[in-house]
DNA sequence: GTTCGTGTAACTATAATGGTTACAACGGTG
DNA sequence: CACCGTTGTAACCATTATAGTTACACGAAC
């Protein structure tokens, strides 16, 4: 990766049209964002499965299962799967152990990323989808 | 990016080889990580541009251009560049100006994605080489 | 039953990653 | 000077992720 795909600002995008105005539907969110219905559709079946909307099927039209102030990024950037298995910093794994350094570096950065990555994702938590709605006027 | 390239634990592996060890050639590097002799030395042209080290032309070997206790995690992680244009987060762009949400959400999300991207940055500037190597005994 | 919207599958083009072979250039050593 | 190990790149490849597209079955209201 260069870059977190997205679908993490698109989630956001979605989620802050329905906060908004309730029961858009897929097709009207695609035209805010600007990009093929589908897309749409796939983003907010990570977000459906993740239990933050739901859709009414047939008639169409999505609505928030929690409230704003109860949505962060966080949550958002967890829902729709942007990093394998929740591990921000990919790190090589066949070090020669035969090396003190190659023995130990796999876990000694593990340790030390993971910080990082937390201190980046703590930030995200603290903001919420009524804090960022309330800029939208 | 599903994950943040494996070129910036490598790099960290370099640094920790040649702090540990001055001379080390690339393909003693690729050894001790266990890949290809020209990952090794795509990596070092990097670190090398950042200076970070430099390489005896012909005889070979590397050493490090600055102190381990100078030389932070952040140094090594923007050497690689892991992320394109220092953006970890991509935002779609292309939103429909028309919606109120649309209009705002590119320049809301930069500034709060900046925030968490800062935050785990400013924790990566916080770790320097030469505590990963006291850890490597 | 028509119609609009949803949920998927399948396919595509593009890009990044990580590994590989090949080879020119460099600079001590014999 | 010739040799040889090392470095610096170029070129190529397989794999994976992204983001868009078409197609179509299904649901529910009218």
């Amino acid at each position: 990766m260069k870059q977190i795909s997205t679908r993490f600002s698109i989630a956001v995008h979605i989620l802050s049209l329905i906060a908004v105005s309730s029961n858009c539907t897929g097709d009207f969110i695609a035209g805010s964002v600007n990009t093929n219905p589908v897309v749409i559709r796939r983003i907010m079946g990570m977000l459906k499965k993740a239990g933050l909307l739901d859709v009414r099927a047939g008639v169409g039209g999505a609505f928030l299962l929690k409230s704003p102030e109860q949505i962060t990024l966080l949550d958002i950037y967890r829902a729709v799967n942007v990093t394998k298995e929740d591990q921000l910093f990919r790190i090589h794994d066949d070090s020669n152990v035969q090396c003190p350094v190659g023995r130990n570096i796999e876990w000694v950065l593990q340790s030390e990323l993971k910080e990082a990555q937390s201190a980046m994702e703590q930030r995200l938590a603290q903001t919420t989808l009524s804090q960022l709605t309330a800029r939208f006027k």
